[in-house]
DNA sequence: CGTATATTTGATATCCTTCAAGGACGGTGG
DNA sequence: CCACCGTCCTTGAAGGATATCAAATATACG
């Protein structure tokens, strides 16, 4: 196994250099280019929102910790979530242009973000062009999610689409270590879920009710996990293929099965 | 107006090449180097898939003529349309990895479409950085696509959405040169529709028939229209700010207003 | 310990789906 | 030219999934 020629990725590697890492060679050089780039940060709290529909953006935003959620208020005044980031996912990553942004963000948990100038990107694109076509990989995983979700909302039950959002996040929290085998914790109140799914709360809450019963999934004092893993893949129809890492390398193993053994 | 001082686009440039050339500055080594990329074309009979979901994707399809859907089938049998790729838009853009489609593709009408080498994108972020950023550019915008519908199936009434989407696929034609402002001939069925928005056929057309009733939209052998833009456009909470060009210029029209007034 | 926030439960209403079948339209072959 | 056939559109009736309204309980937080 020559898993070990990669360069070594030290310990205290920011998630988006973890995430990187996980499926490509990094020299120093690119290592030491994402750690710098992020050397402008921000903290936001619970709560805060600190992207406003409408605002033109003129930052990119990583997150290195908490999480944060991506959100639109429709003229009907209901909020839906477009999308939660984790840490390691970037917030506008193409936007290098004076464009108004299309959505909100805030803070789901008290988070830290990068704030990188528009302008590291394309140097990322002109220096770089390893890392140039990982980040295209994360915009197109990003667009990967979106799709997921259309295909909940448009065509799976309440309890199918909570699980399966669900089982994405643990594969994804796991991508940037931050789950084990066992689960993990849930940074979402009954509300967000259902204002990212598109269901009420109340739905939310009966069908997680129904689930639990089922035993395709558990949660305790916001700890998540799955008892009965294959039920619960099976049950939610999750294919963990839209979650996949870029990879020049064939044959990487399925997700959860991978996350699931540990 | 400067507007005649950037280069030429030919009559006859490709849907790809006016959509680039709308919003950026192309010089001639770019436009050629678009176009010879499109010389290996297939065409597609209406009905035929040419993307399996799971099949090992080897190029990047572009149409250049027609209408094409992406969709998926769920586990319970469900088919949904994650879009619609209309004249000038990448299918698989960034898959320069040897990745299983985690969808399927298929023609809604005859269709065009070049086969294009993975290489020649990277080639493009090579050499010719502005094209690259129109690239990226329409990644995002692909992925904005996908949130606005996200935000569809979970947050509209079934006529809101339907009306929503057919503004977007007059918006977008629009963009290619294949509308007018007068409307545009629909080459989805009503079962098409509703596997898109997430609707059953039944409940597309008793919308539609709403829709047309309330004078929101008109429909005539296939051409759909928009008697009173305002209304329809206010009723979907249709704005079109996700379908932008990229652009570096600040000040780029309203697209509806735009298209309304033509 | 008290207040705000989140979860849970019940009852009712609505949107949407499913099932079923009739009608319109366009194409094709005799 | 017309009969036939497939596909799409349309309409009716009934059932199911989910929303809404309302209130009680639990949990977190200062």
């Amino acid at each position: 196994m020559p898993s070990e020629s990669r360069s070594a990725i030290p310990e205290d590697a920011s998630p988006l250099v973890r995430r990187l890492g996980r499926s490509m060679l990094l020299t120093a050089e690119e290592v030491d280019y994402l750690e710098t780039m992020q050397v402008n940060q921000a903290s936001v709290d619970k709560g805060d929102a600190f992207i406003h529909d409408g605002e033109v953006m003129r930052l990119t935003f990583l997150v290195r910790s908490g999480w944060v959620m991506r959100y639109r208020i429709t003229a009907g005044g209901r909020r839906l979530i477009i999308g939660v980031s984790l840490p390691g996912d970037f917030i506008g990553l193409h936007v290098s242009f004076n464009t108004s942004s299309i959505y909100s963000a805030a803070a789901l948990t008290k988070s830290s973000l990068a704030l990188i100038e528009p302008v590291r990107i394309l140097e990322i694109h002109r220096r770089f062009p390893v890392l140039a076509s990982g980040l295209d990989w994360m915009t197109v995983r990003h667009a990967n999610i979106l799709a997921e979700h259309k295909v909940s909302l448009g065509a799976r039950t309440a309890a199918q689409r909570i699980l399966h959002f669900l089982l994405e996040l643990w594969t994804r929290l796991e991508q940037v270590g931050q789950a084990s085998g066992k689960g993990f914790e849930l940074q979402l109140t009954q509300e967000q879920i259902g204002d990212c799914m598109g269901l009420s709360t109340v739905h939310v809450n009966r069908s997680i009710g129904r689930l639990c019963k089922e035993n395709l999934m558990r949660i305790e004092k916001g700890f998540v996990s799955f008892p009965q893993i294959r039920r619960s893949v099976s049950f939610a129809d999750f294919d963990d293929r839209f979650l996949m890492d870029f990879s020049t390398k064939p044959g990487m193993p399925d997700l959860i099965n991978k996350i699931a053994s540990n």
